[in-house]
DNA sequence: AGTCACACTTTCACTCTGTGGAAGTGCAAC
DNA sequence: GTTGCACTTCCACAGAGTGAAAGTGTGACT
């Protein structure tokens, strides 16, 4: 759960702890942009007492970034669209990525994803849900490292590296994947070494213990755009079932790259 | 200018004040995303001493809200991709709207944009700028209250007042447009009413001095989603002209609603 | 009508957080 | 070398933000 994490920000107990009043705050926030609507589950998320969350609150509305209707319920405020919206750089991308990823939905009836790299993680700016009883999800919005799971890889493979290298804490060199195993950053500049040559990520229990996927670029003029993925649950997972959806992402990927 | 707004909400006299570590840290927030990038530049445009900038800046880079490049420049991070991908109300209409934006752009060049109702305010959610030397542009994330120009009174007319009657502040029965001319409530009342008979929003010289707009519903299934709105430069407003775009506007509207 | 439960707001005294001036760092230009 | 600039860190102090508790309002159940 994401909210668990910003909070681990309050009481971080070695170097700087941030501003604490901002930290809540920006939970508060990002707890009601993600569907949070009364003050008593929103003060719940971000772990703060009532009567702060009540005051926090009130500035957040104040600012415009969150609107509060009669019933009393928070929902994300114009400031917050209009920022969100401005600083939106992947507007034009983002009607291709839904095109490609229903059509190669239709094809597999899988979980289909378009990823981007922000800052030092992938986001997931678009999806197409598998129809099937048992399906891996995967909501725009959806957030993670980048060095983990197919998509993440992807991205760091075919990056040009203008970012910061390989998107791990300064001064780390070690990482847990979900399901528990240590990776150190040499496998990883090994993982992506292999990833380039193969043209596509692959990864099993990384992000999530219970499925697996694969990923691969879309390029436009050169330049890398995004991965496009395919999530699938662990339960279908033969070798032919993973050999004909690589085979028809590749397709899908190549067909939408300039 | 935007900052200003709410950097007033620090120094409000009488009534709540809201946290103010909070504000400071949201009016930078809005300046980055707004495209402001050092540090020097920010501290500015917020008010705020150059420490203080650095710690709130450094509480919103911790958050994920911002990050921060080698050469030092703040941009938008990835919680904020995040939360504008999760929390997206308007994500399945955006598409439409670029569409629709873009072909009726292509047909009168000029500038063609969409809006919706955040809170009291419209926002513009997609664009297709004009191609001409002198043209009106409107960017994503462009904010201004409901009941000012074409966009915004066209949202006014055809809601079914659902939300908070007609945006003015509580208490409020008189307004004036940017050129300086008082409306009062009973006029924008009177004046939704022959939005709603024309089918469609006018205005001239309201929210900027310079361009008049005209602004069409699009309907889904009986329900609102949000306005396409054609803004011209004053210079080219003689009535022919007005006319063939009021024209175009109904026949992309109509045929973009259902 | 009366009681209870619940969701939220306001108050207030205390404390610890956030503040800004000044000093420090690092870099690039001259 | 020296100067200027952009930013960071330090620190003593003031007052901002905090949470417990009391207050308010609403809706449900009897």
């Amino acid at each position: 759960m994401k909210g668990a994490t910003l909070t681990e920000l309050e009481d971080e107990p070695t170097e700087q702890r941030g501003v604490r009043s901002v930290i809540r705050a920006l939970n508060l926030l990002s707890a009601a942009a993600r569907g949070s609507r009364t003050l008593t589950e929103l003060a719940g998320q971000a772990g703060v007492s009532l009567s702060t969350a009540s005051r926090l609150l009130a500035t957040l509305k104040m600012a415009d970034f969150l609107e509060q209707h009669a019933d009393g319920q928070f929902f994300p405020g114009p400031e917050l669209t209009a920022l969100l919206y401005a600083g939106d750089q992947w507007s034009g991308i983002r009607k291709l990525a839904g095109e490609v990823a229903s059509s190669l939905r239709d094809e597999l009836d899988e979980t289909v994803a378009f990823f981007v790299r922000s800052g030092n993680d992938r986001v997931c700016i678009e999806s197409a849900e598998s129809r099937r009883l048992v399906r891996r999800v995967c909501h725009p919005g959806e957030r993670g490292p980048v060095y983990l799971g197919a998509a993440g890889k992807a991205l760091l493979a075919f990056s040009n590296a203008e970012h910061g290298y390989l998107g791990l804490p300064p001064g780390t060199d070690e990482f847990k994947t979900e399901s528990g195993a240590v990776r150190t950053l040499a496998d990883l500049r090994a993982e992506c070494a292999v990833i380039r040559e193969r043209g596509m990520g692959y990864s099993g229990r990384e992000s999530t213990e219970e499925s697996w996927a694969v990923a691969a670029p879309i390029f436009q003029g050169g330049l890398l755009l995004g991965v496009l993925a395919v999530v699938v649950p662990m339960t279908r997972s033969d070798e032919q079932y993973v050999a004909k959806i690589q085979a028809a992402l590749q397709r899908a990927a190549e067909a939408s790259s300039r």
